[in-house]
DNA sequence: GCCAACGTTGGC
DNA sequence: GCCAACGTTGGC
């Protein structure tokens, strides 16, 4: 069963962009458990995500991508604590879908990153979130 | 840069 | 196990 799924990185960190040129990349470094288990648990192969760039002008939904490894420990650590997954890039939006727009979209009212004082940094959504945020993706484009 | 909201740490 | 202090996140 297809999942889908929100993750968030600062600009100064890793852009879409980054992504494209790289074409994967393993996403290293979150240190929150919910997100860790998550990634470890529940991500898999082929599960899509969208990418969300925080702390931006304007932060929002800058692109697309696609879990490309499931969840495995990151590497050189004595016991493995800490998980990541590996993200594959399908697609950047011509335009941020902004935090703002996500919040005034009917059918997005339920998701984590529209909720005051949200800050985790891999979060699920629903196939119906996922659609309504790839339309408004491509009707900006 | 500010600061509210949140998660984690550590003293007790 | 409680909870104050602290560090971090992230919108603005």
């Amino acid at each position: 069963m297809k999942r889908y799924w929100l993750m968030k990185c600062e600009p100064d960190a890793y852009t879409i962009d980054d992504l494209k040129r790289d074409g994967h990349t393993s996403w290293e470094g979150v240190r929150n458990y919910q997100a860790r288990n998550m990634m470890r648990d529940d991500m898999q192969v082929g599960d899509a995500v969208l990418f969300y760039a925080s702390n931006a002008d304007p932060s929002g939904v800058t692109g697309l991508a696609k879990v490309v490894r499931a969840g495995y420990p990151e590497p050189r650590q004595a016991k493995p604590e800490w998980y990541m997954v590996d993200i594959g890039f399908v697609s950047r939006f011509a335009d941020v879908v902004s935090l703002e727009t996500l919040k005034a979209t009917k059918g997005l009212e339920k998701m984590v990153v529209t909720q005051k004082g949200s800050r985790l940094s891999v979060q699920p959504a629903t196939k119906s979130e996922y659609d309504i945020i790839v339309r408004l993706g491509r009707a900006k484009a």
